[in-house]
DNA sequence: AGCCAGGGTCTGC
DNA sequence: GCAGACCATGGC
């Protein structure tokens, strides 16, 4: 991997795995636009970055070659292995076809707590509309370190609130279960990190104490939070997908890489649904 | 206008 | 253990 620095950008060459439209617009963050001039931009582990990509290479803008080794690197999963997970789709029509068509998706590894609390957001939602109560989560109680640029609030923070305090963000019923996964990892009684290393079914039964999050949430936080890539969190679409295509659930060879497969079914379902459900 | 959305809780069998 | 009502809100 090469790198070449300009005066404001960065440039990773040889990227050949990763398309940031598709990864940041595919439904697993929340908190990425696109400009005009085609970078996106956002905030993760308290950072601002714009990226976007020019054939094989990343741009960065907005940042250092420090913060790109340790936490963008983290964050876009570049020194995962992609070929050789989809290699073991190979056996499965609709995984393959879902695989073709979501090239250069990655997983991302987005902050334990702004995964969980966005998920949490996400429960019977529509994805503008999560953005959207995002949004002014982190303007209301975030840091402002940018134009128009917030960081995620802290646990610490929230945990403090009412759910007459949160009114402003519009979450609905999903308020008291924002503060109370704000209580429960504020005060240590869930340690978010322990779930890196912890074995998967703990894991999920720990995430599940928190009011407001079940299977689906907690599977979505392990994936997308915390890089577990077993993790196969089943939404409405995805209940679409195994119904009419997976009856059987997913080949056994795949379950290491079920996260990955997931994402790729879930974009690719949700883009096609018209075209697949006719044939 | 009514249905749906990256679900979960609570109640009643 | 399982089905069904209910939950706030807004996009379509």
């Amino acid at each position: 991997m090469q790198t070449k620095i300009n005066d404001e950008c960065i440039i990773l060459k040889d990227i050949h795995t990763l398309n940031i439209d598709v990864t940041l617009d595919c439904g697993q963050a929340f908190r990425w636009e696109k400009n005009d001039d085609g970078f996106w931009h956002g905030v993760a582990y308290g950072k601002q970055l714009y990226i976007k990509n020019d054939g094989d290479s990343l741009i960065f803008k907005n940042t250092t070659m420090q913060d790109i080794e340790q936490i963008w690197k983290k964050y876009f999963d570049l020194d995962y292995d992609y070929q050789n997970a989809i290699s073991n789709f190979s056996q499965c029509d609709i995984l393959t076809q879902a695989a073709d068509y979501c090239k250069g998706i990655h997983i991302l590894s987005q902050q334990p707590w702004e995964a969980l609390c966005s998920f949490i957001i996400s429960q019977n939602n529509n994805i503008p509309r999560i953005k959207g109560i995002i949004s002014r989560l982190c303007e209301q109680f975030g840091d402002k370190i940018g134009d128009e640029a917030y960081t995620f609030p802290q646990a610490q923070k929230l945990c403090e609130c009412t759910v007459a305090q949160l009114a402003p963000i519009r979450s609905g019923f999903r308020a008291k279960y924002i503060i109370d996964a704000a209580q429960k990892v504020a005060s240590g009684e869930i340690n978010l990190d322990e779930l890196y290393t912890m074995p998967i079914e703990q894991a999920r039964q720990e995430l599940m104490k928190i009011k407001g999050v079940g299977p689906k949430v907690a599977e979505c936080t392990l994936l997308y939070g915390l890089h577990r890539l077993e993790c196969y969190p089943m939404d409405v679409w995805m209940k679409r997908v195994q119904a009419e295509f997976l009856p059987n659930g997913l080949p056994e060879n795949i379950n290491q890489y079920a996260g990955i497969a997931q994402q790729y079914l879930f974009h690719y379902i949700r883009m096609n649904y018209n075209y697949l459900s006719k044939k």
